[in-house]
DNA sequence: CTGAAAGCGCTAACAT
DNA sequence: ATGTTAGCGCTTTCAG
């Protein structure tokens, strides 16, 4: 006759079922869970066994609730058809599990406001902290993420102006490399070519034009579009640049997805790379050293970025300052045949 | 003064705050954020500015815990860096998204018993519905979702016994009718290439075995490995396939990473594909149709399989009854140069 | 080592 | 159309 007022409930065993029926209250329960050496070891076997027979899953609503904690992390990145991702996405996940924190997963299809409206998403989920991909960011999603006061890292390039932190390298000093790499080697008509123009797709293109600029060649060589990257749009790129500039020497493509496209066409093309034409792309993807002839390209740490990445908010979370606010993991120039 | 058990709180506006400030009940902000049209215009203006002024964000787990509906599902994946699934990721995340469910994304890299650890993580945050990759579970993941309650469709495979519902297509019977493309293209010594052998690439190998015997043809030609699939791996396997075999006429790869990788390596060792040795893949990824010479494959509908799971999953969780248990969206072998 | 009471921020249920 | 009250399932705080 206990009616009034009933609510439905999940219908899910609860700790204070546990509680009940092992006859002991809910927050000794409790403790056997989280803190199993502040519970007598008779005690702690005895809830654990009836915690398994009844098959009881905390509620991590009601503990984050309780506790305004949630231990879970977002991770927000562009894209997860791009390999480069999925590696930095790793390297989160794995130290960010060691340390029994959740990572929750977005993708912003490279677009900020996209991306602000996850920021929101994840927010309300509350998570301790944000790890955010690139420096370009809506303003309002920079206000909620003030607002929340939660701890920010940036990755994949050094932000000028972080918020919070940030971990990568330097792209447009990426860009400069490389094409100074094919300049030492001999070749003075080097062309950019680029897709899905994202902000660091835009730094290489500006490190190959101060490499250009510095050496006193041209920049004319140059064409980019806005669509997706794919191994197409690399063979049609280099369709474009083979047709409109014959005498090319090189050509840097911003991404290995690109250039391995491109060494597809020039198979169909009969161009022998890397004496008619040399190639070279961006990453380091598993492709690049799997291709014939094998792609030059610029190895960057992604798996190390996501691990420092997580290192570093984890150690935001346990309330230490950070020490530096911008951290450089570099990159490195691998030579393989194409170039 | 007002000091008696004082908690922390998280520090940020909630919906009393907003309530206060605007001079109203809870229930009157929380109706003008979720049913805006159970309240007055000019209130729901009024809290609306206090808000966005305020920058509240609602707290789901709050929110979860009153309602006991999280409006979030658990999809698990065996990995991202497999092409595959980040097609199929996308179709669920649309479907999902347009009905304002958020979807919590796991890999459980090819381990069940990783998979199971991220269903009880889940669990956990109170999912509302679950999506498996596969068949193949735990017996005390299945125990989990049993008790726990929640709809169930697992995809890519038609299992014989679905935990719940499952959305794909037939892995045995699309790894038959690629061998037998091959084998009515006059092929007779064909090969069978795979690693990584989850349970739906054993399913494609069945098939294979299945047609070689219905045409009287020899099985032996195999190799598999339990490594990761990839380019290199691929490379690796069509050079143990020739050293072996000489006189092969086929090699089908039980996906187009190892077949892109075996291209690559006939480009290496001047094999000519299809003259001297034809070459298949399977699930059409972009670089099937980009290689040179293109690769022959099967067309999978992986994103067609997200969409179809998501569309199921909330059918039930809309409480509506399953009219096809195991919903087959088949697959088509695309021809291209390589057989 | 164990427990009682209070309350995290929100929504369901029952008013008016 | 708006409000009151209770309570979701857990952890914190204070006590013993």
């Amino acid at each position: 006759m206990s009616s009034q007022r009933r609510r439905k409930g999940s219908g899910r065993v609860t700790l204070a079922d546990i509680a009940a029926k092992v006859g002991v209250s809910k927050i000794t329960v409790s403790r056997a869970i989280r803190t199993p050496d502040k519970v007598s070891e008779a005690l702690r076997l005895k809830i654990q066994r009836c915690i398994d027979e009844n098959g009881y899953i905390p509620n991590r609503a009601a503990g984050a609730l309780a506790s305004s904690q949630s231990k879970t992390v977002a991770l927000l990145v562009p894209s997860f058809s791009n390999a480069v991702f999925t590696e930095v996405v790793k390297g989160v996940d794995e130290v960010m599990l060691s340390e029994g924190y959740q990572v929750l997963i977005g993708h912003s299809g490279y677009s900020t406001l996209e991306e602000e409206r996850l920021i929101e998403t994840f927010l309300q989920f509350a998570v301790d902290g944000v790890i955010l991909s690139g420096s370009q960011h809506t303003e309002r999603a920079r206000r909620m993420l003030g607002q929340a006061n939660v701890p920010v890292v940036e990755m994949m390039e050094l932000a000028d102006n972080p918020l919070g932190i940030c971990v990568g390298f330097d792209q447009v000093e990426a860009g400069r490399s490389v094409t100074e790499y094919l300049i030492e080697k001999g070749h003075k008509r080097i062309g950019f070519a680029g897709a899905r123009m994202d902000h660091r797709a835009q730094q290489r293109l500006r490190g190959w034009r101060e490499a250009m600029w510095k050496a006193g060649l041209s920049d004319e060589y140059l064409i980019t579009s806005q669509a997706a990257s794919s191994y197409d749009m690399g063979a049609n790129l280099l369709a474009e640049f083979v047709q409109r500039w014959p005498d090319l020497d090189a050509i840097f493509f911003c991404n290995d997805d690109l250039a391995a496209g491109a060494i597809f066409e020039c198979q169909r093309r009969n161009i022998r790379v890397p004496h008619e034409l040399s190639v070279i792309g961006f990453n380091n993807l598993p492709i690049a050293a799997s291709t014939s002839p094998s792609l030059t390209t610029v190895a960057t740490p992604r798996y190390e970025v996501g691990r420092r990445s997580a290192q570093e908010l984890l150690k935001l979370l346990q309330g230490e300052e950070a020490e530096e606010l911008r951290i450089d993991l570099g990159f490195e120039v691998k030579g393989r045949e194409s170039a």
